[in-house]
DNA sequence: CGAGCGCTTGATTGAGTTCAAAAATCGTGG
DNA sequence: CCACGATTTTTGAACTCAATCAAGCGCTCG
């Protein structure tokens, strides 16, 4: 199953069949349970993931031991936690499966290793962090400044399909809001679409 | 005045002082006073800037006029506007001058043009995505998780410099959190230290 | 020197939290 | 396939942290 990775790489660089699953070929497949844990806080581990299919989730733990959502990451979507796989230092965060999730586990080396097979892929590798970091600012403009209604509004529009698969209680742990908060926010929209 | 990046890409790369400004040869310099605006939100333009010296931010403003700020970059740190600049859209923030700032501006061809000179610039390149990207999240973190006070405690512990240069409302802006509450929150810290 | 801006302080308000408990939904084993 | 326990969501009531509104002070800079 390594086919999902060859084509997102093919849909984003001019490169040949040929080339894109020769550049896929050194690559494991990894698969967790729904619930299962995939990184520790503290753990030193140097792999990024891309998401075959199912959901991971990015998270933390605070003193009081709330869990706190820095990011959902469904099928095609890359999840990396900096601190380990980039720097060498202990996690800073957790990482679980929400769902039965299949992984291509994508060694520290990888991107390195096969710029000479496909010299693109630094660039693409660039555009894709810059797209992150875009992303990341508009959710910290939105902690900055809006409301718990506003903040979940943008949610669903953000993540349609997200909004059906993940407990609310998530969704409210990755707005910054309680469950029953969440709660209350969606009886209101409700009431005021029906008048 | 064109040293200071040099050095920058210096103290990064394993490159000769000839690489390093050959590199920067074709940058230009440009000059902010205090209070100036540097880019408009709407914008489309395509630069990044480091800055030599001084300080600038980057902002949203809301329906209701309230500034929010996203990032501040005070000398030797970069700053881009990804959807203008990367993304060729309308740029979301807006930017300007704390302080009668310097600014290398880096034109988007930079990165790839230079890659024939020094190679290895498209890794660091990388590398300081990555850290802006862990160090947003764990911004998220904050504005997920920490009360007033624990962001202004976290505050002046990663920024010290900054607190000293930043207008209190500024930092309040940067926060999350109202002017109004941050001048509290400093009272009841200098209260406790008295104790 | 005075107008404006930034910071402080006080009084009041309000959005969202906390705590508690009931209702709904899910999942698992018999 | 149903039943039962666990988890999730909802609802209610009291509370709290921070926002808002308003006023006063002090500094700076034109």
């Amino acid at each position: 199953m390594l086919d999902k990775f060859a084509n997102y790489l093919k849909e984003r660089l001019a490169i040949t069949d040929e080339q894109a699953m020769q550049a896929v070929s050194c690559l494991n497949i990894k698969k967790y349970k729904k619930g299962q844990k995939v990184l520790n806080a503290g753990d030193l581990r140097s792999d990024a993931f891309f998401v075959n299919s199912g959901l991971l989730r990015c998270f933390s733990i605070d003193e009081k031991g709330k869990e706190h959502i820095i990011q959902f990451a469904p099928e095609n979507w890359m999840l990396t936690e900096r601190d380990s796989s980039v720097f060498n230092m202990p996690s800073a965060f957790y990482i679980d499966a929400i769902e039965d999730t299949e992984v291509v586990v994508i060694k520290k080396d990888f991107f390195p290793g096969i710029k000479n097979i496909v010299p693109e892929i630094l660039e693409l590798n660039i555009l894709m962090l810059h797209n992150s970091i875009r992303f990341m600012q508009k959710r910290i403009n939105m902690l900055l400044s809006a409301s718990a209604e506003e903040r979940y509004l943008n949610f669903i529009n953000l993540y349609p399909n997200l909004t059906l698969r993940v407990p609310q209680w998530m969704i409210a742990s990755y707005l910054g809001i309680t469950p029953e908060s969440l709660s209350r926010v969606r009886k209101d929209l409700a009431n005021k679409h029906f008048r």
